[in-house]
Parts: C-alpha cells; structure tokens; sequence
DNA sequence: TGTACATCAGTGAACGCGCGTTCACTGATGTAC
DNA sequence: TGTACATCAGTGAACGCGCGTTCACTGATGTAC
C-alpha cells in the first residue's frame, strides 16, 4: 500500500457511512473497519470524530465551491449587468452539482444527501464550520435569487427558498431509493441528472407563485369551527 | 400526583426531546429526568425505547389520522362524485393538522418536527410501524392527488409528490429554527399556521409546472462541455 | 560510509463514560373467605 | 371485621456493552555529522 492512502481510506468509508446512517449513528469502529485501519487512527490523523465530519465535507464542498463561483462568474458575465433569470440561476447550481468529477457511480446521490443531513441533524459545530467556510458562495446565491425575484417580498422570498432547500435536499438524499422504487413501480429507469431536469421547473413554478396568500376561511376566520 | 399520570409525564418529555433533538441522541435519562420519574418507569411501562417511539407517535397520529379521514369523508361527499381538486386535497390535509388539539402552543411544530423526523431519520422499526398503522390514510392522499392531476404522467406526478414532500417536511421540522432566523434578519414574526399557508401555493403551482422538461443544452447534451 | 538521533505513520490495549435494560424489592390498594 | 394473599405502580442499584479517546509503543525512513 502507498505511503499514507489511510487517510483517503478513512475519508472514503466515512464519507459513505456518514450519508448511509448520519453522524451520531456511525461509530469510528464501523469506519476503520470498513477503511481497513486501526481504530487509532482517525484519532491519529483527523484528531477526533467531529474533526473528521470537517474533513468529509471540506474534500468535496471545497472543489465544488470553486466550480461554483467560476460558473456564477461567467453567468454573471454572460448577462453584462442585467440580473440572471430564476432559471438560469437554478440551472447553473444545478449543473455544477451534477458535473462535479465522481470518485464512483454513488457520487453524487452521496454528495447530496450529505448535505441533506447537514441541513437536518443538528451538529451544532458542523453548521459553524460550513457557514464559516462556505458562507460566501452561499450568500452570492441568495443575491443572485433576490435579483432574480424583485416582485417577491423579503419575507415571501425567505419561505420559498427554504421550500426549495426541503425539495432538493430531500429529494436528492433519498434519490438511490426513490429511484429504486420507481423502477419497482412503473418500470421506469431515472437517472440523477433527470431527477435534476424535473426538479428545476417545479422549483421556478413555486418560486414563482401568485404570492397573494389564498388562506381559506377557516384559517382565517376564528380559531374554532 | 394522581394514580399514574407518570405514563402521559414521559410521553410529554419525549415527544418533547426527540421533537428538539431526534431520537438517537435523546437519552431515557433525559426524558426520565424531565419527566420527573425513576429511569426504570419507561421500560416498566412501555417496554423498550423503540416502543415509547411508537407510543409518542400513535397518541397524535391516531386521532389525526381519524380528523384526516373525516375531512376527507366531507370532501368528498360535497364534490359529489367529481374528483377534488389538487388545491382543496392540500388544504384539506393542512387545514387537519393545523386544527388537532394541541397541547400546549408548541403543538403543531412539535407535531411537524416529529413527522419530518420519521420521514428523515431512518428509524427502521419506525417506518414499518407507521406504514402498518397508518398507511390507509396516506394512500387514500395519494389518489386524491392523482385524480386531482389527471393531466401529469405517472412518472411526473411520481417526482413531483416527492418534491412536495421533501419541501414540506424539510421546512416544517424546523418550523422552530426558520421562524427564530427570519425574526433576528426581518424582523418579522411568523407562526407554524403562516408557513403551512405559504407553503400550499408553492406545491400547488409547482405540481401544477408544465410537464415538458426544459433541458439547458449543457445537459441534453454531450456529458463533457 | 557508518552511526546516532529525530521524525512520523501506524498500532494494540486499555481508559472512563453514558447508554438501554434488568432485577429484586417496596409499599399501597384490592380481593377472597 | 380480620387476615392472608394478589396485583400493580414504582424504585434503586447494578448489569453488560459500545462508544470516543488516550497512551506507550513499534518500525520504517530521513537527517546530521
């Protein structure tokens, strides 16, 4: 074995045992066993467990930030001023994610569903490291939505974009199964990258709606009926 | 202290913790130590800690889901044979979870949070419970919504539901923590009752996106640019 | 070229800790005769 | 009415277990002189 692929050995298993069962249920016993390493060493190299949370989401979000700035930059360039379409702007996260190089097949439904779960298991410490290193194309993207949906209330605005986190994040964390389960059920092969075209114009069409609010009578009328 | 009122003190406590913290890191400890009660009492009374799961979601579970069929039953009957639409089906739902009895003014959140918690965490005995106990119900939701879009595909209506789902459930188990950030950056204060009211419009317009997928050439394409 | 020392990746075994669960027990209340 | 027994909610202490972490150690490689 080359000198020091224990390291990536660890990454590797953590990574897919992390978006497999979540944080607090994978125990550093099923990780090094799975990496084929003493169980010192993630201790050894990473220092402790969370530490080595940090260093799953930094291999791939570091990279994938890069690409991402690049492609605002030259979405940004291509509009000369004028603000880029709700479309546009979703389809260019959406094509970055999907084209990130793949260590395998698994890739990017890994890649995305840990980040569903660092949306939904509340490690403290690891939403303070992401906001901290991957705030700025994070803020840069919420711009982008903003010029891209002047008509939108700030407060309207605020609650669609979480809803479009909740779709995406959910369904993307979840895609190896609900790809399997539509092939069970209809016979139909799916891809991620076709997940991705049907998700984009849901998306804009939700972002998009009438945002006077059609509450029924019975909301907002008296609390009892 | 009344004769055991000690088994509706742990269920409070529970639902309460695993609602904040999710099942997994909520220890018997905690709840025990919040409950007021020996540690001993949750499995005298309940069996084990995968029961008292079962158990804090069957007491709410159980009455909304007769609340749901009943709603349900009324539409039906005042559509008269014509299938409801996609509007009246999601407000129907909304409308019955918003309206159970609740507790205490943490209800509904907690009630959301441990209902995307079920769907999230992947709490295999979990799943099965709720699929046994309560599957008619949802299945009963999910022919309304295909008759109420009858113009999507199998394929697209399968998708969309799940965009929906992620959406709401996402947004909803952390009603709490969404609501808190948009008071500290707007200024504004919003309750679980406003978000489910925000929300329909947004899956009503999305499921309602014209089916043709809109495919950027980057993607239809060659995969490499 | 040879020797002494330093560095470094990795190891095996143990540490203390918090976990869910178990068990023998208590004390109050109900029931049979 | 009194006594013996049964039932039941609840208790205190301990159980074994898996966890993240620590520590003294090894053996290979690099460096200084």
């Amino acid at each position: 074995m080359a000198q020091s692929d224990t390291v990536d050995r660890i990454l590797d298993a953590a990574e897919e045992l992390f978006a497999e069962r979540g944080f607090a249920e994978t125990s550093l016993r099923m990780i090094t066993s799975k990496a084929n390493v003493n169980l010192a060493a993630v201790n050894y190299h990473f220092g402790s467990k969370k530490a080595l949370i940090h260093a799953v989401f930094a291999r791939f979000l570091t990279p994938f930030s890069s690409t991402l700035e690049a492609a605002f930059d030259e979405l940004e360039q291509k509009c000369q001023g004028k603000p880029p379409t709700l479309n546009q702007t979703l389809w260019v996260l959406t094509e970055s994610a999907i084209r990130m190089p793949q260590r395998n097949e698994k890739g990017i439904s890994i890649f995305m569903r840990l980040l569903g779960l660092a949306y939904t298991q509340s490690q403290g410490h690891l939403r303070k490291f992401l906001e901290q290193e991957y705030g700025q194309p994070f803020s840069r993207f919420m711009r982008l939505l903003k010029e891209a949906t002047p008509e939108l209330s700030n407060v309207d605005r605020y609650w669609r974009i979480q809803f479009m986190l909740g779709a995406t994040a959910f369904t993307m964390s979840s895609s190896d199964a609900l790809i399997d389960i539509l092939d069970n059920k209809l016979g139909v092969q799916a891809t991620v990258q076709e997940i991705a075209a049907r998700l984009v114009p849901f998306l804009a069409e939700g972002m998009k709606a009438p945002d006077k609010l059609q509450v029924p009578p019975t909301l907002s009328g008296a609390t009892v009926a």
